[in-house]
DNA sequence: CCTTCGTATCGACGCGCGTCAATGTATTAG
DNA sequence: CTAATACATTGACGCGCGTCGATACGAAGG
């Protein structure tokens, strides 16, 4: 099951981008509380979003497409209030990583 | 067990800054391979590092530091040669994150 | 002592990221 | 149509990070 014990191969380089891809997004102090108060409720309103973590409108809005983009969160469009939620099949996940105890998902 | 639903506070700030440092330790490529490098034996010269990784020694031991001081990795200086290894009570954590699935551990 | 080898540190460079004011784009109200 | 609201996008700024060549440091050998 295991390779020689000193010829070991080192994580392939394209799956240790996605990971670190992944690891970047959660980088951020912003991002990480903004994923907690969406995964606190349901269904959160982006105009819930901007006060608690003390930054711009359009710097909330940026970090919300980064955390949209990587597949962690879901934007839903309702008239003229965008709607997020945690991503279906990812709530694991998140939860895990906002606990300090992720069990990370299987991609 | 929960707060009120909208009622939601978010992560408190320490917390996510403690997450952020650890998850960005986790965002570079190299780091990453280096780390599972680290993982796939119990020791690892830190000369047989450099090479897999194609990056210079300064660039190598500068990733090494940084995974050291996050504490996912130990190192030790034996003659002229530096062995690395996985943190004692970190491999749990290491393991799964490297495997796409982490299991983060508590802190 | 001097030399060689393995690593760490320093200084500099370029690039990417977090941030915001300003502007653009829909949607709703009047 | 006009105005106001909610949000996204743009452009610019500063700072931090990954990278490397050069240098410094310590251990071993002659």
């Amino acid at each position: 099951m295991e390779s020689g014990c000193c010829t070991a191969e080192a994580l392939p380089q394209d799956r240790a981008e996605e990971l670190a891809d992944t690891f970047k997004v959660l980088s951020d102090p912003v991002r990480l509380r903004l994923l907690s108060l969406i995964a606190a409720s349901p269904e959160v309103c982006a105009c819930d979003l901007t006060d608690p973590v003390e930054r711009s409108q359009a710097t909330v809005s940026h970090h919300l497409s980064l955390l949209v983009r990587a597949g962690l969160v879901v934007r839903e469009q309702r008239g003229k209030w965008a709607w997020f939620s945690v991503a279906p099949g990812r709530e694991d996940f998140v939860r895990s990583v906002l606990a300090g105890q992720p069990a990370l998902s299987g991609r």
